[in-house]
DNA sequence: CGACTCATGTAATATGTTACATGATTAA
DNA sequence: TTAATCATGTAACATATTACATGAGTCG
C-alpha cells in the first residue's frame, strides 16, 4: 500500500489540489503518512505520467492559483481495484514495549512512573482520536467542500457508516492499550505471586 | 527510537554477532524492525565508532568467524539511559482501514468477503504471537546461548515477567481488533438501521 | 509590521527493503 | 550434490522526514 494508494483514494472523493490533499492526510490518522509535500507533490507528478489524474491549473484573483487534480477513468479502475485486493495485516509499532523489555535494571519506582508516562501519552492520543470522531459525525467531514455535486453511484449513508466504523476501530485500539497499562501496573504492583495461579 | 537503541538492547543481554542480532530481531515482534542485513552492519559499525560496543573477532574451527559485539561501559550507560527516556506514543498502521474507508461503491457481499479476508490475516497474526508467546513461556527464551553467564543485577524473574507483559500486549491488540471485525459486520449486515437507537 | 494560512515546489538526509556476492559447514 | 543454515558485507532502490525557498493574501 503506497502512497498513491490514498493519493487516489482522496482524489475519488472530490477533485483536490496537493495542498489539499496534504491536509486531508493530515487530519485523517487512518492514512499512515504524515502528509508532508515531498511525497505529495512527487506521487501527483507520477500519478500524472501514468494518466491515472490529469491536472489543471485554476488561476484565481485575490488568492494563489492552485493546481486541482481529477481522477481519469484509469485511476477510477484503479481505485475500484484497491478496494477489493487482499488485506493486509494491521502492523503495531510499540517503541515502548522494547523500553519495557529492557527496563528489568530499573527500581519498581522508575518502572511504575515509566508506565504512568506512557499512560499519559495514550490518553493524548485517546482524546486526540475522540475529539477527531466527534468533529467527523456533528459535521459531514470531508464534505467542507464548495462545490456540491450530485453524489452519484453511493447512497451516501455507507459512506458516512464505514467511517464511523474506522474512527471506531482507532479508538477501541487505544482504549485497549489503556487497558493493558492497567494490567500491566497491577501486575507490577504485586511482584512475584505468580507461580501458583 | 532507532535500530542503534534496539541494537544496544539486544547486547545489553548478551554479547552478540551481527548475525545473532539479525535472528533475534526477527524473532521479536516487540522491535518494529523487520532485522535486514544492510541496517544491522551499518549499526553496529556506527556504534562501534561512537564507543559505545566494541567488537572481537572470533576465529573458529569448524565453523566461520564472527565477530562478537559487546557493550562498552559508555554503552551501558546509553542503554541505562533508553528505559528512562520518555514514552513514545503506540503507532498503528492500518492500511485496511484506508481501504474500508474507499470501499463505499462495493455491493455488501464484497464488503462483507472483505473483511473476512482481512479477519483470517488477523487470526493467522494471533496464531503466531501465540506460538512466539508460548514458546517463551516454556523455553527461557533468548536463553539458548551455551555462555551461562551468572546473571548479576537483576533477579531474572522480573525480566521475564516484562516479557510475559510485552508479549500480552501485542496478543491483546490483535485480539482487540477481531472484536472490532465483529461489530464491523454486524453493522454491516443490519444496514441503515441505525438513527434512533 | 509580523505571524499565519494558502500554495507549490526542491534539497538534503534518514530509514528501510530486496537483492546480490561470497564462502564455510551441516543435513537430506 | 543440493539445499539449508551460519556468517559478513555491499549495491540499488524505495520510502519518509526535515528543512529550505518563494510568493500572495489575511488577520491582529
Amino acid at each position: 500500500m503506497s502512497i498513491k494508494l490514498a493519493v487516489l483514494s482522496i482524489l475519488g472523493r472530490k477533485p483536490s489540489s496537493g495542498y489539499d490533499i496534504k491536509k486531508t492526510m493530515q487530519r485523517s490518522p487512518y492514512m499512515p503518512w504524515s502528509g508532508n509535500n515531498n511525497q505529495i507533490y512527487k506521487a501527483l507528478v507520477e500519478l500524472s505520467d501514468d494518466g491515472l489524474v490529469s491536472g489543471e491549473t485554476l488561476h484565481r484573483e485575490g488568492s494563489p492559483s492552485k493546481k486541482v487534480y481529477t481522477l481519469t477513468a484509469e485511476g477510477r479502475n484503479e481505485l475500484n481495484d484497491l478496494a477489493s485486493r487482499p488485506p493486509e495485516p494491521p502492523e503495531f509499532k510499540k517503541p515502548f514495549l522494547l523500553q519495557l523489555a529492557s527496563a528489568d535494571a530499573l527500581s519498581d519506582g522508575e518502572l511504575l512512573a515509566l508506565v504512568d508516562a506512557y499512560e499519559n501519552e495514550v490518553r493524548l492520543q485517546l482524546a486526540y482520536h475522540e475529539g477527531l470522531m466527534r468533529r467527523m459525525e456533528s459535521r459531514g467531514d470531508e464534505h467542507e467542500g464548495e462545490e456540491e455535486e450530485a453524489e452519484e453511484e453511493t447512497p451516501g449513508d455507507r459512506r458516512a457508516l464505514l467511517l464511523k466504523l474506522v474512527y471506531e476501530n482507532l479508538v477501541s485500539s487505544i482504549e485497549s492499550e489503556l487497558e493493558w497499562t492497567e494490567r500491566l501496573r497491577s501486575a507490577l504492583k504485586k511482584p512475584e505471586r505468580r507461580e501458583h495461579e
